[in-house]
DNA sequence: CGGAATCCGACCAGATACTG
DNA sequence: CAGTATCTGGTCGGATTCCG
């Protein structure tokens, strides 16, 4: 009797599809950088080691939470690195690794690509919204 | 007195950092990727025209709200056509536009990274989440 | 079949305040 | 300086329902 069989396919089809996503690379990476800090900080770090407050500065918008949030999961990710220099004030310094390093190049690659085809967008969008015809 | 200039300081940043992104093309695109429908939809589309039921049913987990909302953000951005076919049931039928193909060939970019990569990130992970020492 | 409207819950993100 | 903890609210995403 398929009274409640409609959400339950639904769940079911969830659960396939979360499991399908458990096991894609893509995906996983993809969910690191549509964390829209992620790619901001890892544009900061780009050019060089930076320390907590730096990078607070730089970014400007962000709240320590997220920042930090945000640091953490790509030291776990192996995308950056977390020194600790115990001085009187303690320094927390940032640095990309070799991976984070290749990670930047990618952003480069999406960011031209970005640059290049913006104007299309702006174009169709101009052309969608102004549905006069 | 600054009691509540805290506060106003981080609007301001706020303000100034939103404008920042306003005119900021990667950060336009970026936001297109984040979405994680987006980059689903398009790796679907890649290989040849859809009917809206056929994207249903490839994604799986996506809810009839999310798929329709994804495609009109794409069709307004001109990386899909949407294409209705007045028969007796409707039929509509979606496909990549040039652009939208140069987009799934970056995503192309992405993949392969991520499947280069994503071995040293779990390793990185588990070093990461077994903290023992 | 393809989609729109509504409602609601869950999660995310920010502000604030406090600690080492 | 470099975080952490808590609360809260706004948004997103899902389920449901109904229309062309």
């Amino acid at each position: 009797m398929p009274t409640m069989t409609a959400a339950q396919r639904r769940e079911q089809a969830r659960a396939e599809y979360d499991a399908f996503i458990k096991g894609c690379p893509t995906n996983q990476l993809l969910d690191r950088l549509s964390d829209k800090w992620v790619s901001l900080v890892v544009a900061a770090l780009s050019t060089g080691p930076m320390r907590y407050s730096d990078l607070s500065r730089k970014i400007a918008g962000v709240s320590p939470k997220m920042l930090t949030q945000t640091l953490r999961s790509l030291e776990r990710d192996g995308i950056l690195t977390r020194t600790v220099t115990p001085s009187v004030p303690v320094r927390v310094d940032y640095a990309l690794t070799p991976l984070g390093s290749s990670l930047a190049g990618l952003l480069t690659a999406v960011k031209a690509w970005a640059e290049t085809h913006i104007e299309e967008v702006h174009e169709a969008r101009e052309r969608y919204d102004g549905t006069t015809d």
